[in-house]
DNA sequence: CATGAATGAGAGTTCATTCAT
DNA sequence: CATGAATGAACTCTCATTCAT
């Protein structure tokens, strides 16, 4: 009677369709702990379960699978920055905009569990095709399109002398995924700044033009 | 022509020892596919002993275990082109050399099995330290130091305007590290035209400098 | 009748915690089949598990491995006798207490199971120091000290004439031994008399003492 | 030219036949170490043949199988005291002829491998019926005959004042196999001094007599 | 919904045995 | 005779998946 979102005497303040949320998100929680650490083939439900504090036959009521909670790891985990990626201005100075851009992907990718999922997308995307095929479509060619229009703008504007760089944005992203690599095998006995390569990086990229 | 083991003819019988190496080599090309295929983890030694034309305990006389047979196969095929990656002339201008150091990554890495390798690499490296750093030690750290000596003469004669390149060789390599990881994940449905990423990438990398 | 899991009628539901422990014990008496026919080494725990009804991946569940299993058998046989060992009356005359003692091992070890894994600790003894050091420290030391201060009160009390059998207690015990060897290698076609055996032995050990 | 047995240059000692008993010879001492440590079924072959200092393959140019090695080194190690079991004296005293017996028992036996050979016998014997019959057969009935006409002797001529004896030649040598397996279990934590355990054994069984 | 005991196909690994050299 | 590389059946152990409770 306290609680309206509680009928049937459930004293927790969550509701049932919270509760399951809740589960679902531990579950997904603790597979990425384990796939990130062991990659999917070698991960094992039993120590995601454990993780998550649920019985190994629940992940079962919310994931068809493995492959299938492995898969939607990666996309529960991708969607939420899917809209970012767009979310570049398309007017004003171009460099700043880009410099944004890798800031973006330096801060809130390289430095969070997102790189955990993007090595695992790399490393088992020959065996996941779908998943490769999502990411693509969902990310990587939305954010190849974005920094394909900023970068023609850039040279139309002549912020951006090298006319070379239009129609290979893949040029401007290549810097990050070498620190992504680079951050899952060197980073322990060979660390690199990554913030002071991507700032290199800009400096090259727009050498040769002028300042807008 | 007393020798009648003499090379030159390819006969069957053979030495012990060549059938022994000739087994070996049988082995590891075998186990190249299905690691590349399946992973290290999901790759089962009986496809491997069935694909090399073997016995599975066949594999047993010449690798330890599973562990043994993906290490060796990895450090096999890396080693011979060790040697390589520091054979770039120290002299003369600097273009042509960073030109033909890209161009040998692409024809002989690219688009060969080590393409594989690496990829392999990439995807194990982190349950495989010993891997990774062998993999930094002998191939990572020489191929960029030697980058790192010849852009410091680069900027040195000016034939790179930019300076900020210095210390950062892994920008020269990063969109062959981009090419690798496309090449495994997309190629497939959005191809990734390698040699004219390449010429862009190299267009930029000296665009502000003077001709040598 | 009003309890539906009282006891005194058997039915299968029972609680989880029962069946659990009645697959435990259904394991443990197949492995002592198997591992009394075919000894450690060459018994299958897939024979094991075929014979207690269970799933090979069961096994696993009650017990880390093979070897757990064998130990844990053996543990789980010998320690309900462990109590029985110094039950033997701390009084009177000497010789009825011996009688007693031999004819508890013939009737309780020699004719059953226990001999069986008896047998076993003896076969399997060197490769499983552990289990020859339980074995000795929880049943044969202590039946032992209990037969020592038995044989004292005997020759003080001049019942045993021979003071040299005091600190041998395993005169006492040998022929013990030889019924449980020979009924595993010979019975078959050279039988023993095994408590006839026993009588000559007590007689002998009695001989020379006068009655208490 | 110096050593005339050996013909065609061969500088070794030795004719084929010897060389060939040495083989098998070497084959049988590295059998008996590797059963004796391992067992049976967990015994390698590979290293037996290790051990003797030959190819794998040669132990099956001396013997059948697996099973035929083991049985014909058990065969091997016990057929050359099989004659000592029968060489008691017939006639005079009785006691001088069991501590004889006893001693040699002790010395020949206990203390050299020929106590592994009869440990492996009473471990392997269920499995190996065939060895067992022939250990009975050829030993255990032999010795327990003699020990029988022996203690017969001993009780008509009043030298062995108890008669319970005739018959269960057993309890004279049930000692014997009490030392047996206490010295391969037990040995190494609780020492039994046999030399000691015999003298009191023999002091009981000639207790009641008089002296002869 | 949630549990976790049970399953059983399948993995890596071993080793007695064979046979071309 | 001797070798030892090769075999492949058989073993122990794992783990994704199911289902009675």
């Amino acid at each position: 009677m306290a609680n309206p979102a509680a009928p049937g005497g459930a004293r927790r303040p969550a509701g049932r369709a919270e509760r399951s949320a809740a589960r679902r998100a531990d579950i997904l929680a603790a597979a990425l702990e384990e796939f990130a650490a062991c990659g999917f083939a070698a991960a094992r439900l039993d120590d995601v379960a454990r993780r998550a504090g649920v019985a190994k036959g629940t992940i079962y009521l919310y994931f068809q699978d493995k492959q299938a909670l492995f898969e939607e790891l990666v996309r529960a985990m991708l969607v939420p920055h899917i809209a970012a990626v767009e979310a570049l201005p398309a007017e004003g100075p171009v460099r700043p905009v880009v410099e944004a851009f890798l800031a973006h992907i330096v801060h809130d990718v390289l430095s969070t569990r997102l790189a955990d999922v993007i090595r695992l997308v790399i490393a088992e995307g020959p065996r996941f095709p779908a998943l490769a095929e999502f990411y693509y479509r969902e990310v990587v060619s939305r954010a190849l399109a974005v920094l394909d229009r900023l970068l023609a703008r850039g040279v139309a504007s002549g912020e951006i002398g090298n006319p070379a760089l239009v129609h290979f944005p893949q040029l401007v992203v290549a810097p990050v995924l070498m620190g992504l690599i680079w951050g899952g095998m060197f980073q322990r006995f060979a660390p690199l700044d990554v913030a002071a390569l991507m700032r290199a990086h800009l400096d090259i990229l727009f050498a040769s033009g002028r300042a807008a």
